[in-house]
Parts: C-alpha cells; sequence; structure tokens
DNA sequence: TGAGAAAATGAGAACGTTTTCACTGAAAGG
DNA sequence: CCTTTCAGTGAAAACGTTCTCATTTTCTCA
C-alpha cells in the first residue's frame, strides 16, 4: 500500500539505489538529482522503511533503557527521570534513538524475539543481577548497567558514590552533635545497600560510636512502610536524635511519623535523605539530602554504550559519578 | 556471527521452513521435529531475528507509547506511572510489546525513520495536537489520544471526565459552606484546562456566586509557581478560604503557601488538588483530591489500539472514565 | 584537446525471515 | 484394496532496503 523506493524512483527516473543514497547519504549524490528524488518522495508521500533498513544494514540506531526496581515495578520511577533525560540527549547527539523498555521483556519464556534483536545495546538500570547481564550477553547484546555494580567480566557498570555520599550525610549529623542516629535503610540493590551501610556505620566509627542495633532498620522501601518503621523507632525509651534515610521517599514517610509523634524537625529529630529527588523540596520543611549528579551518570552511560556498539572492546570497571550533601530545613 | 535459521535447518535436518514453523506456529509442525528443532536452536543459541520476521510480516508486534507534555517535557511522567502499567498489561495479554518513546522522536526533521515504522501502532498521551496526529496518520500509523481529546475524524480519545471531577470538588467546597473559592489552574491541554474551569464556574453558578477574577489564576504548572502564585493569593484582603488546584502538584505548592503564611490547613483554608498522584498522600496534611481511573484509561486506551491495528475501522469517539472524590485532611 | 581523476549512477546480491503452493506419505473410510 | 483426506514437510518467492562493484559522466589540468 504505502510508497516503496521503487516507486519513488520510478517517478523521479533514477535507480533505487540512487534513491537510497539521496536518504541514508545525501552527500553522495548530486544536488539536482536529490531534489528530484526528495520531490517525488514527497509526492508519494514515501518514507525509507526502518525495518528493511534495519535488516540490511544490521543495525537499528535504537538503544534500549530498562529500568528494573522491584519496589516500584513501574517502568515510570521518577528517581530516572533526569537521567533519562540526559542519557536521552546523549544518545540523539550521537545518533541513536531511545526507548524505555519494560523490564518484563527482557524475562520473556524460551527466549522468544523480544526486545533484544531490535536494539543495538541496552542500558540496564537498577536492581539487575547477573543472570541478566549474562541473557543479553549470550545474544552479543551490548550492556552497560547504570545505578548498581555487578561483578561480571568485561562489564561497565555507572553508578553513584554511594558510601561517599552516605559518609557525608553522617557527618553533618555528627558534626551537628548527634550521637544517637538511626538509619531507616531501603532494601535496594546489594550494592547500594552495603555501601550506603557501610557509609553510615564507618561515620560512627569516627566518633567512637557502636552501632545500636535497635537504631538499625531495613524496609521495603516505600513512604507507608517508612511511617510504619519510624513510629517504632521514635517510641523507643530513648530514642534517636537523628534518622539516616537511604532515599528521600523513606524520608518523608519518617517525616511524618515524627510530625505525628509531636516532634519538632529538626530541633527534636534530624532527618537527611538520600538522592535530592523533586519531592525532597517539595515537602514542608524541605528536605536535606544527598545530591547525585544524575546528568553525569546518564551522559556516562550512554557514552560508554555507543562506544561499545560502534566496537570498543568493554571494559570491567565502575564509573562512580560525584556526591553532594544539600542542606535544607530538616538538620 | 550469530546462528541463523538456516545453521538451525542444516543441523537438525529439516528445511528453514520447518525451523520457522517450529518458532512461529508450533503447532503444525510434529512434536519430534519441533523437539529436535528446539534441540538444535539451544545447541547454536539461535533466536529468530525479530527484525527479518517483521520485514516479511509487515507488522512488529509493537505498540509506542509516547508522552507529551509541555510542562514536564521529560517522559517519566509519575503521573502516567499506574496509566501505563495498565496499557502494559493489556498490550501483553493481546500480544503485544510496549515501549516509551520520547516525544522528541515524532518530531524528527523530514519525516525521516523514526519511532514509526517500527511500531504497530501509537498511543499518544498528554498534550498532543491535531498536528502530530495528522502527521502520524500520513504514514497509515494508528493513533488513539490519552488524556486528552482533540478534534480529528475517526480518532478516539481516551480520557477523563475533568468537568465531572471539578464540579465534584468544587460542590464538596461549596457544601461545606466555602464561598470565596478560588482556582489555580495548570496550563495543560485546551481540553482539560476549559473543562476543568468550566467546572469550577459551573459549580459557583449553582450557588449565584460570581466569578471574582482576583481569585482565578493560571500558572505553569510546578510547585514553585503554584507557590508564588498562591502566596499572592492569600495576600488580598478578602482572602478566598478555599482553592480549587486543577493538579495535585499545584496543590502541594499551594498549601506551602498558605504553611508559610501561617494559615491552618483545612480551618483557615481548604484545599482540593485533581489527579489523587502519590504526592497526595504523602504530604501532611494530607491532600483531598479527585481520583481519576488510571487503569480504565489505559486499557481502554490499548484495547481501542489493538481493535484497530486488527482492522477495526476507528471511530470519532471521546470516551471519558469515571472519577471519584477522595476526602482527606486538607478540606 | 585529451588523459586521468573524481564524482555520479546503476545492476544486483544480500540481509533472515514468513508464507504460498505443491508434494509426500500415512491414516481413514468404504 | 482403492480412494480420499490431511498432517507434515520442502522449494522458492517475497519483504524493502543497503552496499559493493562496475560503468558512465563530469571535472581538472597540462
Amino acid at each position: 500500500m504505502a510508497a516503496t523506493i521503487l516507486d519513488v524512483a520510478d517517478l523521479c527516473g533514477y535507480s533505487k539505489a540512487t534513491v537510497s543514497r539521496a536518504f541514508a547519504s545525501p552527500d553522495q549524490v548530486a544536488e539536482k538529482t536529490r531534489q528530484r528524488v526528495y520531490d517525488a518522495a514527497r509526492a508519494l508521500n514515501y518514507t525509507p522503511d526502518a525495518i528493511a533498513r534495519a535488516m540490511v544494514r544490521g543495525r537499528t540506531d535504537n538503544i534500549g533503557f530498562v529500568i528494573y526496581e522491584k519496589q516500584y515495578p513501574v517502568v515510570l520511577n521518577p528517581f530516572y527521570s533526569p537521567i533519562f533525560e540526559s542519557v536521552l540527549q546523549t544518545c540523539a547527539r550521537k545518533g541513536y534513538s531511545l526507548f524505555i523498555s519494560s523490564d518484563r521483556d527482557l524475562r520473556l519464556p524460551n527466549g522468544q524475539t523480544c526486545v533484544k534483536k531490535q536494539m543495538d545495546g541496552i542500558i540496564l538500570a537498577g536492581q539487575s543481577d547477573a543472570q541478566m547481564v549474562m541473557d543479553l550477553r549470550r545474544q552479543n547484546m551490548p550492556v552497560v548497567v547504570l545505578n548498581n555494580a555487578i561483578d561480571v567480566d568485561d562489564l561497565t557498570c555507572v553508578t553513584t558514590d554511594q558510601y561517599g555520599g552516605a559518609l557525608l550525610a553522617m557527618q553533618h549529623l555528627t558534626q551537628r552533635g548527634h550521637r544517637k542516629i538511626g538509619i531507616i535503610a531501603g532494601a535496594f540493590s546489594p550494592h547500594v545497600c552495603t555501601s550506603r551501610y557501610n557509609g553510615y556505620c564507618d561515620a560512627l566509627r569516627e566518633i567512637g560510636q557502636t552501632i545500636d542495633y535497635r537504631y538499625v532498620q531495613t524496609i521495603e522501601p516505600t513512604a507507608e512502610h517508612a511511617t510504619q518503621c519510624a513510629s517504632m523507632m521514635l517510641s523507643l525509651p530513648d530514642r534517636p536524635t537523628a534518622i539516616f534515610c537511604t532515599n528521600d521517599t523513606i524520608a518523608v514517610g519518617t517525616m511524618k511519623a515524627a510530625l505525628r509523634a509531636g516532634l519538632r524537625i529538626p530541633q527534636d529529630l534530624a532527618i537527611v535523605g538520600f538522592d535530592d529527588s523533586e519531592i525532597s523540596h517539595l515537602v514542608e520543611p524541605e528536605l536535606t539530602t544527598v545530591r547525585v549528579d544524575k546528568a553525569a551518570m546518564g551522559r556516562i552511560a550512554a557514552e560508554q554504550l555507543v562506544a561499545q556498539i560502534e566496537g570498543e572492546q568493554p571494559q570491567k570497571q565502575v564509573i562512580q559519578t560525584a556526591v553532594e550533601l544539600v542542606v535544607r530545613q530538616t538538620t
């Protein structure tokens, strides 16, 4: 039904090879010819068929962005919004289109055709694991892991200085004189969990404080769970004077528990979050948090992937982007 | 490099036609044959090439989800999260994969190969306009519009009862005795804006109240703009006793302005939002808002699109899903 | 003006599938 | 035992491009 390259060739009197060139590499074709080809194409409402093109070139110039977070089985995790934006721009600059795909597509039974074949490479964000990476690798699919660190040969991971961020947050609290500091940790990927928890421990060690395990809690990272967990921690006879929350959603949930318990923030309870997500400055009082350089993460991940797609050998490396403490009103 | 159907055929001793059938329509092939084909495929690490398959079938079984919101030029708008989830499930049930694409891909210059050809149809969400729909139509691309209503021939739009929702919110306020009610309206698509504004006006008319234009403001729908706008409205000599915000983000920004002005919510100022987004129960006090049936929107849009893809003639219609008032603590 | 270089074009194979049509052999029915 | 049916299979033509190689045309410079 739709016009093909042959129809255009017939109409303008050139061969299909020339028409193809007029679209795919315009500088290989005479100015006059190009004009005639474009005129004919417009007349026929023709655009090159991406599928046929991908078929013969063996590449689609598409990159897939797969977000997999267990607690947010939803692709549209707002945390990734700025990251996506940065990935998108980098891809566009390099000549690639970007598609977000649901994690489910990677999990199709018996390896049937899926995302894979239609993408030149994949950015795997979040709680991805070695298994997922290996699955993709087996199909010769270039992969870069984003916001996680996984131990697989020749695998590039782009993440944040999780440990440094946690240390920053905790040192901020200890410098303000806090000694009884709790942590409410979300069950993220092992890499994120352990790094942030280590930052917590080391900061306490620095001031010679031993860890009080009544102040250490791990939860599903939703605001509701956080509220519940914080309520319990705050009803201890000697409650903590500060709580380090391993992301902003948890911090907001914790704030709610404090307000309900009649505590003033930050006078009675100081709270620090992590991520500097949008909500951190929507709540009242505004949240002190650790800002991660999402733009850099996105850009670097995209650049690494494109390099791989274009033939570079992947290195086993973990690239960490910088963190920064944003002091607002909850401390 | 990667194994093709021919390699598998050679290894298992059948023709490529049979191998193809073993994967594409397993019931047309003898049990014993199918096993041998699968064994050979596994040995060679073969999976069918989706591109080649799409080429000959003339379809990809992919559906594109394009979100275009001006104030959120970011694809990962959390409002769409539950909608996406519902679209995804419906598509999966019908045998389609779903890809989110950036609106930018639709806007490529000179109609070069883009999203279009790799998708069997597109769900256009948000502030799409007639132009975008026509562009896609010209490429014979089935389209359904989501969360907007556009006046184009034979176009199916799935949206919410915007007017009814606004009326519900306003009647709730007037029933509680409010007379001086402000509106802070976000600059959304014309359809959303006018419907919600009409609801506001009609509710006031019902109680014989004339519209005080000092209480009517339109803003870019961010929390910051809302805070600023609400501050001004609240510093009027006779400030409103309630404000209807046309989405939850605006409502949160308005709450912040009220708290900063030392007003108690809801005693001094009642606030109603719209959308029932996640943030509405994260803030303190929790937000009264209008819940829209996102699951239904997603499901219906996907069903309509699939029907179109599979040959049904598109109808010109606007399907409205139900709304419901969720009363929380801000009223 | 003519030779050589460079630019523009065309012919046709290739990309990896699906699918139509024809063929084979086995089961079914009388 | 002969016909009819039907499930299973194979041969080969598509699908709409790109790209190599060869050919023709145009340009450059002595």
